[in-house]
Order: C-alpha cells, then sequence, then structure tokens
DNA sequence: CTCACTGCAAACATTTTGCACCGTT
DNA sequence: AACGGTGCAAAATGTTTGCAGTGAG
C-alpha cells in the first residue's frame, strides 16, 4: 500500500480542495457528488484511489471508526471527535494540551502504545434542542 | 430497530454461549464457523439477526469501529480496546475507577455526552517480540 | 516518453431483507 | 394457534479492481 510517486492530477487536487473548504467530514460519496460539479466525468472509483493515497501520504486522516461509511478529514493537528448518536453528524473536539490520554496506561509495559482514538457519543446542540419538544 | 419481545432459541443461545466462551471479539462469520459445528443448519443471516437482537438488549456489545468487518462482545463491565496495528487483534484494556474521560469535557455544555469509546493502537506483547528481530 | 492516473464496469466483501415454512410460547 | 424465528437466496451497500486509454512529469 506504501506509494513512492504521486502526482498531482486535476481530479486529486479537487478532491483535496473540497475536503479542505469543507467543515465537517465527508464519506467518499459525498466527496464524489461535490466534486463532480466540477469534474462532471470523475468517477466514483477515482475518489476512492485518490482518498487512498492521500490517506496513505498523510495528508488526510481516513476516519473508519463511523459506522459502516468511512469518513474523511483534511488533517490538521491531532483531535477527537464526537458523533451524534442522533443524526450522525461528526464534530471536531479541541483537546486539552495538557490532557495526555496514554500516560494513563502506563501499566500496558508489554505493549506499545502506538496512538489512540477517542470518541465521545453525544446528542448534538441541535438534537438535544429538537428532543427537548 | 426496538424489539419489544425475544424468544429464546437454539441458535440464540448457541451464539450467546459462543462469544461468551470466546476470549476475543469475534466477527460474524467466525462466531458462524463455530456455532455451526454445533447446529450445522444455521445460516449467516440467522447469526446477524440474533446478533442484533442481542447487542439491542444490551446483552451484547457491537464493536463497529475495528475496520470494515463488525466486531462482538459479551458485554460484562465498561472496557477500552487496544487493536494491535500488525496482526489486528483486538484486547479488553482494563478501567482505572477513577479515570473518568468525559469529566475533562465539561466545557462542552452544548452537547449532551452520552458515552466515549477509547481505542488504543499498539503493537501487542507477540508482534512487539517480532518486531525486535 | 513513461508510467501513474483515469473512467467505466465488473467484482468483491459485508450486511440486510423477502419469503415461505418452522417452533416457542 | 399466533407470531417471532429460521434457512435460503437475492438484494443492498460500500469499496476495490481489471482494463484500455490518457496526461502529468
Amino acid at each position: 500500500m506504501l506509494k513512492i510517486k504521486s502526482r498531482m492530477t486535476r481530479q486529486k487536487l479537487a478532491i483535496l480542495e473540497e475536503l479542505k473548504k469543507s467543515g465537517s467530514h465527508p464519506t467518499a460519496d459525498e466527496i464524489y457528488d461535490k466534486v463532480r460539479q466540477k469534474l462532471p466525468k470523475i468517477s466514483l472509483g477515482t475518489v476512492y484511489r485518490n482518498l487512498e493515497i492521500l490517506s496513505d501520504s498523510g495528508i488526510v486522516e481516513k476516519l473508519d471508526f463511523f459506522g459502516s461509511k468511512n469518513r474523511y478529514d483534511s488533517k490538521t493537528e491531532p483531535h477527537y471527535h464526537a458523533i451524534c448518536i442522533n443524526c450522525h453528524r461528526v464534530d471536531d473536539l479541541i483537546i486539552k494540551p495538557d490532557f495526555a490520554i496514554e500516560d494513563v496506561f502506563t501499566n500496558l509495559y508489554e505493549y506499545s502504545i502506538i496512538g489512540h482514538q477517542l470518541t465521545l457519543f453525544v446528542l448534538c446542540p441541535d438534537c438535544k434542542k429538537k428532543e427537548k419538544k
């Protein structure tokens, strides 16, 4: 899966721009729909292939933790996610800089901790309001 | 998806027993393979249906966070998971009782925090050893 | 000029569902 | 007897891949 060379094509650029523009964490087919407005002939396969390349090269983060569809995040700095159990929207969470989760698991000395991923299951503000009615 | 009544059938029982017996977090088809030794005519669809029912009723936890295949965990008490980035094995982590992650996010007052899920990405002890060579 | 990338369609993997029959309650 | 559960096969869903042609470097 390790790619040595990668060319910058119109398709790849459009996908990357769309991902950066989007404040949310779109799925492959959501990106496909958006990018098709600019490049009507692009195929879903190309979207998947480019997301894979971008994810391999570390430019984009693949979130394969939110149900059946993968989501993609234009990677900036490490952060957590809150997923709404009602509408499935995914929000970013700011991490307190002094909050070092992995330090809690120092007792796992037989393991090498490479990283971690924390997700809150929430009612988002919108759904929380609706719930009250 | 909310089921009111649920009958205890041979199939459901066998699935539940297999899940309890298994120390790991099997996928639907792994459970299917095992249960078929006892009930050769059981179908994969039935396994999925029963896992869904057991998961809805809270007896079993569905882990849809580990790649493309869902995994199932006979639910006991809340715990975290460590997934090996090399061999993909999933281990349970004991939670320190005083370790209340959600308290860290008290600033999210517009959200209702329902729960959370923490996964460590690790090299498991076995893969860590192999890595050294 | 090369070879990574493309569009397209077919293949693939996992999960869900429609149906007619079965078996718990 | 009612009606939830079953096996089976087909469908649905999300993703990957083979191929022949295209275009970025």
